[in-house]
This record gives structure tokens, C-alpha cells and sequence, in this order.
DNA sequence: TCTTGAACCTACAGCCGCTGTAGCTCCTAT
DNA sequence: ATAGGAGCTACAGCGGCTGTAGGTTCAAGA
């Protein structure tokens, strides 16, 4: 039987994330002692590292808990879990592309400017003047 | 003079989120009508445009309030404001690159799979075994 | 056995950058 | 005069934690 403290320091998660996935369900209750300290089995550590490699991968929290339901239905074929993990897949590719955009903004807005006086900067005339970017406008998270 | 609707309307920002850059100091109080509805002058647009573009490239808050305060002093040679841009571009970088190695791996746990059932699904898998993954622990942001 | 002190407990606030809701009041066009 | 679209304040909620305060428990050493 594991302390709380223990496997945190095993998963590499904090303690108090650990509370936090108990809290939202994300991870069932231990048992406790009889003080009321939380005591974990290697199934909560096998299923805390499976949380926390799939975070570390970008999988959102909802997505995981999908991910586990499916996991206990070893017998079905795994088209559904396939699919989230494309789905994810797709959302990183479009970030990346929207940051690459981003990249080659910031770069050319940096590179233009000389390095004179604020009032003649080119960042900030680029950051005032809209039709000097192309940037398009907020669509999405970077 | 222009009401907080048109001025939503003409930088492609939301009324509640001009409300909101108000509350935390990034736009001035603007005058207000006998009926206490806010009405906007053309410096407030400039203002509001010059922070939504700022955003669209990803800066946060913080950067642009000093960028706002820096830019009132057109005298000033504008290393500060390099800087700030520089070190937001080597922000960026750094999440491509972080990126770039959380799809490499996406792809290459996708590909895997031949799409047989769940106990056999390489998805799973490599979420499970920790030693199977190239991508390195929870390191900043995506 | 007793004492220390590290680790645990709960409950709640705060981070960022908004967004949405409820329940009002105001302004303007007909 | 009235209708209704737009404005107002105040506050809660999102995701995914993280930090704090103030208390309790557990295990190792004397």
C-alpha cells in the first residue's frame, strides 16, 4: 500500500493533482486508514502513470477518462479509441500550423526592425497597423 | 463617440471582453453617458486594435500592458520592446518544437495499431508502458 | 513509551483570458 | 408612448491544476 506522497513521487505528479483527479472522479477513492490517510494499490498506480503519460501527450482530461472506460472493454475492437487519439492528432497539426504562422509573423515583425527609436519601431507599427500582418484574427488557441 | 457594441464590432472583440481589458486596467475608464452607458473615443479604438492584434500574435496581457507603457515614449530606443517580442518568439519556438515532437509521436502510436481489439491496440499500450514513448515529461506547456 | 516533525488532511482561493448568465436599465426608432 | 435591442453590474464557470492556512496523523529515533 502506497501513500499519496509516494505515488506522486513515482507518476511524477503532485500531490495535490492527485486529490484533484479523486475529486473529479478521474481516479477512485482509495481506502484510508484509520486517520483517514489515503492508501493506494498498483492498480491506482498503474492507472495514474496511464493519466499522466496520456497529459504528457496532450490529451485532455476528458478525452482520458474516455480512453480508460474504453481500455475496460478489452474484447471490442478499438475504432473508438483510434479515433480519439486522430482527433488529437488533428488538433495538434492544426496548432501547428497556426503556430508556424505565428513564428514567421513574429520573425519578420523582429527582423524589419532596425533597432532606432520607439516611435519608429517596427514591431509596434506592425502591432497598430492590421493590414501589415497576415495573421488572420484569433481562430482557435495557438 | 462610439458605443461599446460598435467598438465590439470594429476590432472583432466581444463586449464583455472590453469590459473585462477595462476592469484589469489595460483600457482606460471611458467617458459614460447621463444614463451611465460607456461611450469610446477613436484613441480608445486605436488602443483596443493595437491589444487584440497583439493577442491574435499571441502575446499575453502582461507583455502588452509594457508594450502599451513602453510606446508612450516615442523617444526611447526600442530595445525593451525587442525584447519583449524576442522572448515571446523564443517562446513560440520552443512550444513548435514541443509540438512537433508530441505529433511525431501521436503518428507513430497511431500507425501502429492494425486496429484489432482493444486488448491488442498499440494506442493503449504506449499509454500504458511509460518506456515505450520518446516524448519527455510534462515539460511547460504545448 | 514518548516526542518530534515530515507528511498527511480539508477547504478554499487564485492563475489566465475570457465567456456566459441573471436581472435589471437605457436609448432610439417608429 | 412604446417596444425591443443594447447596455449595465455582479458573479460564476471553463481547464488543469497550484498554493495556502490551519489542523491531524504516522513513523522513526531517543
Amino acid at each position: 500500500m502506497l501513500t499519496i506522497g509516494t505515488l506522486a513521487k513515482r507518476t511524477g505528479s503532485k500531490v495535490q493533482t492527485i486529490r484533484y483527479y479523486e475529486q473529479i472522479g478521474l481516479m477512485p477513492e482509495p481506502e484510508r486508514t484509520e486517520g483517514g490517510q489515503r492508501r493506494y494499490s498498483g492498480a491506482a498506480l498503474d492507472r495514474l502513470s496511464f493519466i499522466r503519460h496520456a497529459r504528457d501527450l496532450g490529451f485532455s482530461l476528458d478525452a482520458i477518462r474516455e480512453l480508460l472506460t474504453l481500455s475496460d472493454n478489452p474484447g471490442q475492437p478499438c475504432t473508438d479509441i483510434d479515433a480519439i487519439a486522430q482527433k488529437h492528432l488533428r488538433a495538434v497539426e492544426a496548432r501547428l500550423v497556426r503556430l508556424e504562422a505565428l513564428r514567421r509573423e513574429l520573425r519578420r515583425m523582429i527582423g524589419e526592425c532596425s533597432g532606432g527609436a520607439v516611435s519608429e519601431c517596427r514591431v509596434l507599427e506592425v502591432l497598430r497597423d492590421h493590414g501589415e500582418c497576415l495573421m488572420d484574427h484569433g481562430s482557435g488557441n495557438l
